[in-house]
Parts: C-alpha cells; sequence; structure tokens
DNA sequence: GGTATGACATGGA
DNA sequence: TTCCATGCCATAC
C-alpha cells in the first residue's frame, strides 16, 4: 500500500524510464496516482537536490507537446543535449515524436 | 501552519 | 496550426 509521498512517486516513474525514451509530466502523474497534478511532475523536478537530478533522469520528461518546459536557462540546453545523446532527437520546431519517444510504462 | 508559486494539460477561438 | 485562458495540486518559503 503505497503511502510513499507524491514526490517520492514521480522519482521512482522517473527512474524507470529508459535512455532513449521520454515521458510527459501528465503521464507520470497520472501513474501517479494525480491524473491532473502534471505541474506537480514538474515541480517536484524543479524541487529535485542536485544529487537526485544526477540519479533521477530528469532530462527524459518533457511536457505533451514534446518540448522542453524546463524555466532554468542552463537546464533547458542541457536536458536537450542530454536527450539528444540519447538518440531523442528534436525537430526544426524544437520538438520530439513522442508517438516515437514516449515510454509506455509496462505498468 | 498558511500563502503563493509553478519544469503542465486541456479546450476553445 | 498557434495562442489565450482556466483548473489542478504538491512543494517551497
Amino acid at each position: 500500500m503505497p503511502k510513499e509521498g507524491f514526490r517520492r512517486r514521480v522519482l521512482e516513474l522517473v527512474a524507470e524510464i529508459p535512455e532513449g525514451c521520454v515521458a510527459t509530466y501528465g503521464q507520470i502523474a497520472l501513474l501517479a496516482g494525480r491524473p491532473n497534478a502534471a505541474r506537480q511532475v514538474g515541480g517536484v523536478l524543479h524541487g529535485l537536490s542536485a544529487a537526485e537530478a544526477e540519479q533521477v533522469p530528469w532530462h527524459r520528461v518533457i511536457n505533451a507537446r514534446g518540448g522542453i518546459s524546463t524555466y532554468k536557462v542552463g537546464a533547458g540546453e542541457l536536458q536537450r543535449a542530454l536527450l539528444d545523446a540519447e538518440e531523442v532527437l528534436f525537430d526544426a520546431q524544437g520538438r520530439c515524436d513522442l508517438l516515437r519517444y514516449r515510454f509506455a510504462f509496462d505498468v
């Protein structure tokens, strides 16, 4: 009976995202048990500690548009670079094919 | 303990 | 297709 905090749940789900795949905030929020808490998913990643940031592939979490919403300037560039390094290529519009990279979370 | 904020999602124009 | 406005809820201060 997962009484774990929402934050913990989000980190767990994000940690399950394999390389070359991405997930949307809404999807993670849904799996975390809060379908309408997509914002909090971002909020959790926003408050990640440097240590957790390296333990959790937060860069694999993008918005429903397949783009990067990261408001942290440096992080945005970093996220794009990390995804690009994982074969997750972005188009000229700065968006990636969710239908192609979106991880299904086989749960 | 309460308030304000925010890395989103969705619908309508 | 893009842009605007609204709703949602946990986190941080």
